[in-house]
DNA sequence: ACCACGTGTCGATGGATGTCCACATGTGGG
DNA sequence: CCCACATGTGGACATCCATCGACACGTGGT
């Protein structure tokens, strides 16, 4: 668990690939042909060394068809423990920070 | 609002500033000499590092007493950034995933 | 004034990594 | 079978950064 949390991590110190994960998220499913050209400033042989450190980092799924490539958010993997990581330690200091500030309402939650 | 997540991200990308922020999540308020003490396998002068950087990246809050330093998280800051966009990732890709696999409680939640 | 203590800073160094180019691999069409 | 196309890979290069030791700075006590 913390070692995804440590890719997760990693893979999103990047800001070509957190571009590549936004994009992702907001298309459902894109060959890299379609990331590259909505990536720019980086040439395609970068953006596929990207795509495979998301992919062996377990942020992205790969979906083969023909001579395409096409990656989706693997929205149960990796990503989520770096999620899971940033909500324990939002949840932990919101207590401590409410009772010294007197704050309400955050905007954090949890579902059970 | 993409610069803090970039400064966010970057500080979040290093495994003993995670340790940093899991221990100041869980104590509410540490003296960087009890940071060194909890984080072993690295020096002082890296510990000072490192909160260098979770300061200026906003992720960390300074308070001076006497001869001690005291830091708690930044709530409000950059880590809430970060937190904010895997939400948004994590909440456009379940729409997808959960069209496609059928899938009905995930853990992630949003207060609106 | 002096000294111990807690931290920050600077410079050096080794290691990791982002980027690209050239090439390899696999796939589909004629 | 050959060629165009989509993508991955390996090597080279530059750059960034984590780490540490030595030193500087401020603070409190005596």
């Amino acid at each position: 668990m913390e070692q995804n949390e440590t890719l997760a991590f990693d893979a999103l110190s990047d800001r070509v690939r957190r571009r590549i994960l936004a994009a992702l998220g907001e298309h459902g499913e894109l060959s890299v042909g379609e990331i590259a050209g909505r990536i720019d400033a980086v040439g395609r042989t970068t953006v596929s060394s990207h795509l495979r450190v998301l992919r062996t980092s377990g942020l992205v799924r790969e979906r083969r068809d023909g001579r395409n490539r096409f990656y989706s958010l693997d929205t149960d993997g990796a990503v989520r423990d770096a999620f899971v990581f940033l909500q324990s330690i939002l949840r932990q200091g919101i207590t401590d920070a409410a009772a010294a500030a007197g704050e309400s309402s955050g905007g954090v939650q949890e579902t059970g």
